[in-house]
Parts: structure tokens; sequence; C-alpha cells
DNA sequence: ATTATAGGCTAATTTCGATTAGCTGTCAAG
DNA sequence: CTTGACAGCTAATCGAAATTAGCCTATAAT
């Protein structure tokens, strides 16, 4: 791999264990296995460097989100795959979705980076809650209303229902982030909570 | 207040915005009104400043803690109270949790600045997940429960509904540490997030 | 009245860390 | 061959920022 592309992923690392202020450039040649002044071949000070990773990351996010939209709209598409959302399959889709927010090596150390750095740049903060929130909520938000709408799960507010499946992969992955030791103790607990959802919002009510 | 306190108080305020490593020992002594070498007079490093910090929010911490406590073991005495919750009892509870943990000063500002030193150093990880995900879940797990028992909510995995009841607050939560603009956007989710929750668990089946 | 202490100040000191200067070897294009 | 850009290195430079030294004043206890 290039040495240019190499610093970006090293920095990153370091970053997202230390934050930006606690990394010295001589840690990230180091890492990179150069000396510090080096690194002014390829990027013009420390400070580049972090903004040339945000843009990396932030390209493969609208990468990975046109992706997921697929069509135009929203999740229209996945209207088809999920019209016959089992429990089975929102079990899939949640365990897949945490699985690869939570070890996705990239995803996740960008989100530490973003979770240290957030307060000291509002953009950042925005690309946070963007990317761990507000897309997040509003696709599943567009989701549980169509499976809503045919017939699958009960009619509630889909923002509600939303924030409800979503919000505990959102808090068990910030758990797993401090503490990826405890991420064996929580699968099951994800797991019996997206059947619990299930089936509260199930629309049959016998069986 | 005592300049020893004050230095606390400034200190913390600017941890909270900036993280420990962009906040210059200057930059306290000038909130607090002296020059920085007299910071020294009251403590004797800056790492200790923030030691001090660490001491007496978990003081803080655990009078709190113990006061929901009261009794000996868990949340028993509160299950009296608990016993006839209704949904607005469930709303008054869980927005007041969620008032609580966003708007008192010390609270949020130590809770940002745990966000951001965070990966620092596991103390401070196993301070944050104690504080916001251990103790409210196991606190409420052990409530639910207890409202299962008497009959009031359906019998579910007590731990899941915990989870889904705590972690939207946590969410948004930390939506708003960043963005306390939004607040109001959030604060009726929250409230539909109760009511619907309370709704699904509850136990009478037809009104 | 005397003195010790607390708490403040200014002026160093010291260390660290980002960045710049300037040299060198490699290698591909001419 | 030979030249220029590239990518590395060592040795400065330069500016912070934490901490220390040493001085001063008020005040409270002796």
């Amino acid at each position: 791999m290039s040495t240019k592309k190499r610093i970006l992923d090293e920095a990153l690392n370091l970053f997202s264990k230390k934050g930006y202020a606690n990394v010295f450039v001589a840690d990230i040649a180091e890492a990179v296995g150069i000396k510090a002044p080096s690194l002014y071949k390829h990027y013009k000070s420390k400070q580049d460097i972090f903004n040339a990773i945000l843009d990396e990351m932030k390209q493969s996010y609208d990468r990975q989100a046109a992706m997921l939209d697929m069509n135009g709209n929203n999740a229209e598409a996945d209207a088809m795959v999920f019209a016959d959302v089992s429990e089975d399959g929102l079990v899939k889709m949640g365990m897949g979705l945490f699985m690869y927010f939570l070890h996705d090596e990239y995803v996740q150390k960008f989100r530490k980076m973003l979770t240290i750095e957030q307060f000291a740049d509002p953009e950042l903060a925005e690309l946070f809650t963007k990317q761990y929130s507000d897309d997040p909520l509003s696709y599943q938000s567009a989701m549980f209303a169509m499976l809503s709408a045919n017939g699958v799960l009960k009619e509630e507010n889909p923002d509600v229902m939303a924030l409800q499946f979503y919000s505990p992969l959102f808090m068990i992955m910030t758990i797993c982030d401090r503490h990826p030791e405890r991420e064996a103790e929580f699968i099951p607990l994800i797991e019996q909570h997206i059947r619990q959802f299930s089936g509260l919002y199930s629309k049959e009510k016998d069986k």
C-alpha cells in the first residue's frame, strides 16, 4: 500500500485510541516506519492528515449509503426485501447492522475518533449524529412504516419503532467500543431484544 | 466559593468542552481570574486537578446512587412506588431521569468530559459505562421485574425491557449533548416512546 | 507588634513537539 | 548517461505550555 495511504491508516488508528491532541506526528511516522519529517512529503501538516481522514471516511460513508438506498428515494426497494420480514429476518438485519458497525475496522476507528473529537468541532458533531443516529433512524422509520402499511406490523408511530429498535444497538455499540471484551455478554441480549421487539409489534396475536 | 473549588468548576467546564489535552493551565487560571502559576498553590499539577474532579464526581455519584437505593438492596423500596405505576408514572420517571441527566450542570459536563477521555484511561471507560449503562439498566431491570411480578406488566425478559426503555433516553441524551438546540425536537419523541412502550408491555389487553 | 501562612504575581526554566532546511539515494524519462 | 522528481534522513528552528523560583502582601494567630 502506498505510504500516503498507510499514513492515513496509522493516523486513524492512533487518533481513534488517543485523540488528535495526544498523538504526535512522530508516533504516526513510527507506526508507518518512517521519520516524522518525512510525513511532510505527503501531507502539509498534522491537521492536513486529519482532514484527509475525514474526507476519505465521508466519501466511504456516502458510497455505503448510496448502496443502501439503491433506487432514488428511500428504502422503497428494501420494502420488497422486508415486506415478508419475519422475526428471523429482523434479527438478521439488526445483528448484521450491529456487527458491521462494531467490527468494520475503519467504521469502528472512525467512530471512536469522532467520539473523542465531537465537541471540538461542530462539523464532527454533525457527522457523528448523521451517521449514527439520524440516518439509521430515518431509514428504519421508513422501513417500519412500510411494514405497518403492509400489515406485517402494528400501526404505531414508526419513528418511535425505529428509535426502540435501533437505540439498543447504538447503546450497546458504544459500550462495546469501550469494552470489547464484553461483546459476548451482549450478543444474546441484542437477539432477545429484537425477538421481543418483533413479538410486541407483530400483527398476528395468536399462534 | 473558595478558589480551590472554583478551579475545579472551571476546569471541568473547559475539559468538558475541549478535552484535557486541549485545555491549558493558563485557560483554567484565566477562567478563575488568576494567573497560571497561582494554580500550583492549590494543586500540584494539571493532572492533579483532573484527578480531583474525578474524585469529586465519583463521590457525588455515589451519594446520588445511595439515595436511590435508599434501603439495603436494590429498588425494592421503589417497588412500592412503582407497584401502581401508570403510563403517566412511567413517563414522569423516564422524563425525570432524562432531564436530570441532560440538564444537571455537573452531570452533563462530567459526562462530556468522560465521553472525550473514555479511551484514554480504562478507569474512565468503566466509570462511564457504570454510570450511564450498567447502573441504570440494572436498576430498571429490577423495577420491571417487579412490575411483571405484580401483574402490572407482561412477563418478558426484564433486562430486555430495561434496555428498550432506557437506551432511547441514552441515545437521545448523547445527541442532545452534541446538539442542545435539538432538544425540543426530541422531547415529544421520548414521551411517545414511553407511552408506546407502556402500551406494548401493559398487561390489560382491552380497554 | 511579630511572624507565619496562604495565595497571588512576574520572570525564568525546561521540555516537548510541529515544522523547516537542506542533504542524499533511487529510478524512470529522455 | 544524466536529470529531475520523489521519498527518505539528520539536524536545526520555533513556539508552545507546564512547571519552578523567588518575591510580595494581607491577615490571622501568638
